[in-house]
DNA sequence: TCAAAAGTGTTAGATTTACACCCATGA
DNA sequence: TCATGGGTGTAAATCTAACACTTTTGA
């Protein structure tokens, strides 16, 4: 490194990620308790630091391998947090990162290891620093990317029926939706497929499970933000 | 410091700035070359590092003002960007700003004083990075809010007609729009007022000047990305 | 047999788009 | 007098939102 970058000022840089789940009909955000010193105990987002040899994606991959295990997570960028006082413990500069992941997918037992737990978005408690504003952006970027493309299929099994993903659109969009305008606007958006297969635990009548068809999603990609 | 956030790099954070002017009725972008090495010579974004003792926003403000001599601009936070290998020199990651000015504001002795100048959007050079992918993130931006807020107009003069507003949003929109089209949805979206004031430098018969209202502006936050 | 969820189309209203002419003025 | 940009309204098309009944089946 020459002399230019030298004289400046390094920063801690670390992501921070909100983890959504659904369950119960309920979105839901994996939170924990800080384990440091300041603020330790308060709810917080579980984030990591940046290191030198990786990038802001793969941090943010490997944090929340980290947590959950899982790897080739859908998760976007959500945004830069940097006032000076938001960590007291020391200048920290975080992105912050939003994921979707199916909480069935999700080992419980680690839920105890890493003393995490879900809470719905909703009833969520007085958090650490800036990370319920962090939680209310990402929850607007899915509110957004939803309106015109079919995201959160990550949230679902791989087989479900609309009703399924009607909950769960309702659930990020905290408001109700008609079930004939949903269907025929999901339909519309193509990247879904029927199967001939048929949930009967949701009804006795049963309802078609559905599947993500990536291949669809990819070539439409173009139309998307 | 505690010990906690002792053991973890520290990173060099820069903010780089995407600074639109409106000229011509093409939509500009004020960048220079780089004057350090490695890169020395290339085509740059105008950026500074962040410090320790501002928050981002400020010191994507004091960066700015470096430049401009400008402050209280209006600034948006494109993104956070983090490859491993973005900046040869140095791992650094840099947080995008764009900035929307009055190219008549700007004191054109900084021009050469800086070695920067405006260059048209569609017209840009080859540049060093990613800030190629900065700039079309930051008009993407511009262009998502526009359609629903009226921004812009700190790249027009204080009173300017509707057919030159028409003009930076066809010029940021990539695209022409309808006269009469645009004219009812730029007034039913509020925030402009008419003055009795004339341009005759358009035009023979002249335009009405338009002014932007803040206080509506203000009002009618709720409705906005 | 009935409760509970699945599935399915149509219509009114709202929004968006396309489009053409007269006006005022300076050169 | 004519070339130039300023200003204005309406109708068709599209999109969005509201709405109700029949089906299936397990309890």
């Amino acid at each position: 490194m020459n002399e230019y970058y030298i004289e400046h000022q390094k920063i801690l840089l670390s992501v921070d990620c909100i983890i959504f789940g659904f369950e119960d009909y309920q979105l839901k955000v994996l939170i924990g308790h800080r384990n440091m010193d300041p603020g330790r105990g308060a709810w917080s987002l579980y984030g990591g630091f940046v290191r030198n040899d990786e990038s802001l994606d793969e941090a943010a991959d490997r944090t929340l391998f980290e947590l959950t295990g899982l790897h080739h997570v859908y998760m976007r960028q959500v945004g830069a947090f940097g006032n000076v006082d938001r960590d007291p413990g020391a200048r920290v500069v975080s992105v912050a990162y939003c994921a979707l992941i199916n909480v069935k997918d999700y080992d419980r037992s680690l839920l105890e290891k890493h003393n995490v737990q879900w809470v719905n978005i909703d009833e969520l408690p007085e958090m650490f620093s800036d990370h319920q504003e962090m939680i209310a952006k990402a929850r607007k970027l899915m509110q957004v990317k939803m309106k015109t493309q079919p995201v959160g299929f990550e949230l679902l099994p791989p087989l479900f029926t609309l009703t399924q993903l009607q909950r769960l659109y309702e659930a990020v969009q905290g408001a109700e939706l008609d079930k004939r305008n949903f269907r025929k606007r999901i339909k519309e958006m193509g990247s879904i497929e029927k199967t001939r297969l048929i949930d009967k635990t949701g009804s006795k009548r049963g309802a078609y499970l559905y599947r993500f068809n990536e291949k669809t999603y990819r070539e439409e990609k173009f139309f998307r933000l």
